[in-house]
RNA sequence: GUGGCCAUAGUUCAGUCGGUUAGAACGCCAGGUUGUGGCCCUGGAGGUCGUGGGUUCAAGUCCCACUGGUCACCCCA
């Protein structure tokens, strides 16, 4: 085999296509009610969208995005995440203008490229949703609480909801001056990927996974214990609300995520049936986003979540949807009356109907065998005697009983 | 980008110390007395043993390279 699927992407297939499409059904429902409608945005855009909005430093931009010059000489990307796009379609298309409020979702593929792992493709796919135009800690709330909503939807409870604030435009850059003076202080000893970040992100050192930076840096001072006034006052309200919903959290001041725009709050979803990628989700407050690319300052806050991590949890849960199956088989009892059972399957499908036929002019034995793989509700066996009489037997194959009925009441016979 | 492990039928895997026509299960196809599935029985099709080189009288088996997969690191969904 010589040509291949490009590493890092997957073919979702018939006999998985089903388990998508039911997953996708769950996720729109909930957006529904959440009054979230959809945007469909292109999957790729022009690069300085995203090395813009994502941040020149971060991992995404620096070493993960796929990014090709087209024949116009354009440099073009496909999309890494979500927020980016929408962002920028919310300014282009001027929809602050209609209403104050905007709340969408999507459900898309993303690409990055990196080196696939479990969890990680190169092709995945994400929904998530953008409350865009709200400064208020209900509106991060209703973000949090609809992420987790989905979750439960899914019988999934076994999840660590991460919150935290990274701070504003006045508070972050103070705190993280003073985090880069204490963590002058132990630059040698932390690992060099964290020595690297002390200039350019120290709040990124604190992330490290590392065990030796975790315990260097366990004293460290805390956004949360450096927030400005506004800040604060924001994220006590977001807890305050999580705790009356009963949605449980942890304050994670470490937390941090991949992408620069954040502001105030992140949050982030877990998942400890997943091996090494652990997060399910995760979002958070951008409130200079709209500004940064060009549109008026507007606050916003959204969340993404990966569907294919999802997925991983709901087959460990043996989480299984029901099969799409005929309602009707339609056999040839000979050859002549083929054309009877392949235009009655077209006129039966028309009048909706779910009907399969033969098509490999297979002996009965075979299409019997086929009507029960298909999992065909019924089959029905016609031949010259059944022209004739204008009847046949219908066979039930769930329950194994049969019934007489007049062809000409097939659809009503089965569709019941 | 770095590292570990892996690569044999459609799928999941056996294959001894290197030795003759490479096996199993499931799946697929066909039969098991005139026209009724699932279970059972019988038979059948299906493999350039990832690719290329090397060692050897002899390589699925040993060595090297490449490719692909997988898991992990970094980071994230």
């Amino acid at each position: 085999m010589i040509l291949k699927s490009i590493k890092g992407t997957k073919d979702i297939l018939p006999s998985d296509s089903s388990r998508w499409q039911y997953v996708e059904q769950v996720v729109r429902g909930v957006f529904h009610r959440y009054n979230y409608k959809e945007i469909r945005t292109p999957m790729f855009e022009l690069t300085s969208l995203f090395s813009r909005s994502i941040g020149e430093l971060t991992d995404i931009v620096g070493k993960e995005m796929y990014t090709f010059t087209d024949r116009s000489g354009d440099s073009v990307t496909l999309r890494p995440e979500g927020t980016a796009s929408v962002v920028r379609s919310y300014i282009q298309n001027n929809l602050g203008e209609a209403q104050p409020l905007v709340k969408v979702y999507y459900i898309a593929p993303m690409f990055r490229q990196e080196r696939p792992q479990a969890g990680r493709l190169r092709q995945f796919h994400q929904f998530g949703a953008e409350a865009i135009g709200s400064p208020t800690p209900e509106t991060d709330v209703e973000i949090i609480a609809m992420a987790a909503e989905i979750y439960r939807q899914f019988g999934i409870t076994n999840f660590t909801l991460k919150i935290n604030s990274v701070g504003d435009e006045e508070c972050r850059p103070r705190y993280k001056e003073l985090l880069r003076t204490e963590l002058m202080t132990i630059a040698d000893q932390l690992s060099v990927e964290s020595q690297k970040r002390i200039e350019q992100n120290p709040m990124r050192v604190l992330d490290s996974k590392d065990e030796k930076d975790l315990a260097l840096t366990k004293d460290m001072p805390r956004i949360t214990d450096h927030l400005n006034e506004e800040c604060a006052v924001h994220f006590e309200r977001v807890k305050e609300l999580l705790t009356l919903m009963g949605i449980p959290f942890v304050v994670d001041p470490r937390l941090v995520r991949g992408l620069d725009y954040y502001t105030k709050t992140a949050f982030e979803l877990t998942s400890d049936e997943l091996g090494s990628q652990s997060a399910l989700a995760g979002g958070g407050r951008y409130d200079l986003l709209t500004q940064e690319l060009g549109g008026k300052q507007t606050p916003a806050v959204g969340f993404a979540a990966g569907i294919e991590r999802l997925m991983m949890v709901l087959e460990k849960n043996n989480f299984t949807v029901p099969a799409l199956r005929p309602a009707l088989f339609l056999a040839a009892a000979d050859e002549a009356s083929r054309g009877w059972t392949i235009v009655t399957t077209m006129e039966l499908r028309s009048r909706g109907v779910a009907v399969e036929t033969d098509f490999l002019q297979r002996s009965l034995k075979a299409q019997m065998r086929e009507a029960d793989r298909q999992l065909a509700r019924h089959v029905v066996v016609v031949g010259a005697h059944e022209l004739a009489a204008g009847r046949a037997t219908l066979r039930n194959l769930d329950d194994h009983t049969n019934r007489e009925v007049e062809l000409g009441l097939l659809a009503d016979a089965v569709m019941r």
